[in-house]
DNA sequence: TGTATCCGATACGGGCATGTATCGAGCCGG
DNA sequence: CCGGCTCGATACATGCCCGTATCGGATACA
């Protein structure tokens, strides 16, 4: 009852029987701008050291269109990793849906890190997420869902690999080898925030992943050998 | 000149011979209790959601000892930072000083392991300043120059093992695997801060170094072969 | 033990951000 | 084209927190 209630007037049925009250879409260009805004601001200087009025100014509102929009900062933070969180997740898919059934890591491992190391900002954003989810339960399990589903979606490609003996029998089954490819994600994350170097983060979290997930010559040779018979 | 000024008077060398101007007993504890208060008090509610107020009623003081100590609340995380930084540095030192020359990785894993994974609190710390050098890049030099430390130490300890060809190829040098260990940590705090599962990361993180520290079976073959000869 | 110095408590002024209440303009549906 | 509802701007009251200046008690050294 708490995360996306539209502030004034929401009870869940009408009368009558529309749902939403009346106007939409004013509202909904002030509500995108505030969240764009918010954005810039938020990876410029941190959310917590962002003012309500500096974010609206930011986005050429005034406080009451702010709290016309939401019930106060926290809301908006989190209806706006929502929104781009979903958008990467759906890069990352598209990414790996590209070529199904592809037995090679590389084309993969390019792409996907390639969607996941895009800006910087966004990863400003996301670990400012982090340091408040780890503060409030309630956060956290909405975060810990995104990352279940984007893991989902990377243990799935795994599978096809695992079938053909060809993940390090080291990781476990597809699904453990996904939660390391979250974390060298998410290390790799770290140092380039410190670092700001970009393309170095790309092509080392590439190293990262293919040394993690390239089979161990034993079991590449056993399914060879396999393969001969 | 912005790191640790002694905030009233700090002239380098005073006229006869002593640096400190006078008394330090009572001001030492006090900016000790001042440290750990914050160490709380951060690790609960975040800094940059804690007033300097708030700080000193933790710790028993009033704001005038806060300014009589400090000259802000950056300064303050930061020498905070330094000190915990330190004091876990020298713990992962010791974790693998104990055992100078063995080659097999489980023992110094183990070690390093429940050194780095100790407590929820200084993870919690440690991301804010994280959050926080990200935007600043003189803070960003420190942690990077204190990452930077921790990763020679390991290296040092790898390098036994690439000497010996034990390390993976597909990692590079002792240097390179050492990234990777630190990447494999910061990939295991993030998820640990959702979880607040402190176990099951310990057990994640030992696996996953092995999984990247582990030669892979064409290498050892190799080395045993030689051996052999 | 005396005293010069230091340290931290208290008091003050001011700024900034918050949340609400009100109002006029804009928008949608008939 | 118009009436009614919605949206966002403005004004206001309030509370929190900051940084400084001052002062009395504590402390180290002779």
């Amino acid at each position: 009852m708490a995360t996306t209630d539209t502030p004034p007037a929401a009870s869940s049925a009408a009368p009558d029987g529309r749902t939403r009250t009346r106007v939409t879409r004013r509202r909904a260009q002030t509500r995108a701008r505030l969240l764009e805004a918010a954005f810039a601001v938020f990876a410029d200087k941190g959310f917590g050291r962002v003012s309500i009025e500096e974010l609206c100014d930011a986005a050429g509102y005034t406080r009451g269109a702010f709290y016309s929009n939401f019930g106060s900062l926290e809301e908006l933070f989190f209806a706006l990793y929502e929104e781009r969180a979903e958008l990467i997740a759906a890069q990352v898919t598209q990414a790996l849906a590209q070529e199904p059934t592809g037995l090679d890591l590389e084309p993969a491992v390019e792409r996907v890190t390639a969607a996941l190391l895009l800006e910087r900002e966004w990863l400003l954003v996301k670990t400012d997420f982090l340091v408040h989810a780890a503060r409030d339960p309630r956060v956290a399990d909405a975060l810990l869902e995104h990352r279940r589903r984007l893991r989902e979606t990377i243990a799935q490609r795994l599978a096809v690999l695992a079938e053909a003996r060809r993940l390090p029998t080291v990781l476990g089954g597809a699904d453990s080898a996904a939660h390391s490819v979250i974390a060298a994600y998410d290390g790799v994350t770290t140092q380039l925030l410190l670092d700001r170097d970009v393309e170095h983060a790309r092509a080392w979290l590439r190293q990262l992943l293919l040394a993690l997930l390239s089979p161990d010559t034993a079991d590449r040779r056993l399914a060879l050998d396999t393969a001969d018979r």
